[in-house]
DNA sequence: CCTTTTTCGTGGTTTTAACCACGGATTGGA
DNA sequence: TCCAATCCGTGGTTAAAACCACGAAAAAGG
């Protein structure tokens, strides 16, 4: 467990909480550490979740699948990000999303039940990890309406403008997503060959150029 | 003041905190009494989100305006719920939406700096808040989600469908839903026209009637 | 009660996305 | 190295939504 220290004092959730403090609030949260080989599903649509997930290593997709048998991606969670803490505190006994590792991974888990009652007895940061939570799930709130925002758009080249927009600023010789087409699709929305063929388009009117899943905007132009 | 605290007790924010304790708390929070009249705008996209809002009578719209003149309604909010508080919570310096009164309303301001730092010796209620703010927020987080479900969906039909689906368990001959056609249009993030062609198509396919806002799912229909 | 404004449905057209099928390229094992 | 699987673009067709314009009905406001 120690040697995820250095990832976990690097995470929001518990920031400002040295290392004898960390140990003892992760034993008073029940703790414990489970590898996830990629595909592995951490959380079934369907079921009570009955911890909240923190992601050490490799990456997570949350999705939700309808009724018409399309996937949609709600979120994708890297390093030091949390699963099923909404959940968790809204106290949802059937999560509406599954949570499945998209690549080899690493979670701490921590049990639902602790995190709800404080113990201020058993550990004195309570306060502060509230705190942190709080921040954390704030944050996540507003990630989640900035993906509102790209399903809002109506158009699939507007979508992928804006999905490509926060990346333009770090762009040298174009960047790197981190989907590929049909995940990219899942994530907003459409249908991945129609997205296939808006790219193709965007690139032969001279807005983007890309190859699998590495883009370069075109400065020139105004989008968004 | 006083005279909201009745409805104050019955928000989520607020549970679990007396009388006594509840007006030291709203002093501690620079807590302040807002009429807005209908249209009234109480933050606007791209200003810094001084306090959180915590709605007492009337309702509120957050709305979102694209770049393309499309306006997306992303929440509706009435007494007891609040606005702001991710954007507070998450040191938003701008804030993406706009909070909008819908009808004439009465809104409390609480001071958004006031509630980032933890005031232990001014009110010992502190820790109670923060707890229900988390559930507050993690609730919200979840209607976010339910909202995302909807526009993840591909066709106007589903997305109408899913939306009317929770209302049905309450309808007895019917019910009311908060919108009218514009603002379903601008809720559902599809043009209105459209919706109104598609309504009238699952009506004349009998598998909703409705008049105005007020809708009925014909229960024989296996919808979503 | 009348006037003005808002709301809503509808027809018709254009644009766009979904959908299907396929094949070439790339990747990853065996 | 070869085979299988996956990924991705593309052509073509169909279905759906956006868009525009308009008028009737309802609501709001003197």
């Amino acid at each position: 467990m120690e040697r995820y220290f250095d990832i976990l004092q690097r995470t929001e959730l518990f920031k400002g909480i040295g290392d004898a403090d960390l140990a003892a609030m992760l034993h008073c949260l029940g703790a414990e550490i489970k590898p996830a080989p990629k595909n592995q599903v951490l959380l079934r649509a369907g079921d009570a979740p009955q911890s909240i997930g923190i992601v050490l290593a490799g990456q997570l997709h949350i999705v939700r699948d309808d009724y018409y048998g399309n996937r949609s991606i709600e979120a994708v969670l890297g390093p030091g990000e949390l699963f099923a803490e909404a959940l968790c505190y809204a106290k949802v006994m059937e999560s509406p999303v599954t949570v499945i590792a998209n690549s080899d991974a690493i979670i701490l888990l921590l049990r639902g039940r602790r995190i709800l009652h404080s113990c201020q007895s058993a550990c004195a940061f309570h306060t502060t990890f509230i705190e942190n939570m709080l921040r954390t799930i704030a944050n996540k709130n507003l990630r989640l309406q900035s993906h509102m925002e790209i399903l809002s758009l109506k158009s699939i080249r507007a979508r992928v403008l804006r999905y490509l927009e926060p990346f333009r600023p770090k762009q040298h010789n174009g960047f790197t997503i981190p989907f590929n087409r049909a995940e990219l699709a899942d994530y907003l929305c459409v249908e991945r060959s129609a997205l296939s063929h808006e790219l193709a388009r965007m690139q032969r009117e001279g807005l983007i150029t890309y190859r699998k899943n590495r883009f370069n905007m075109i400065e020139k132009t105004r989008n968004i």
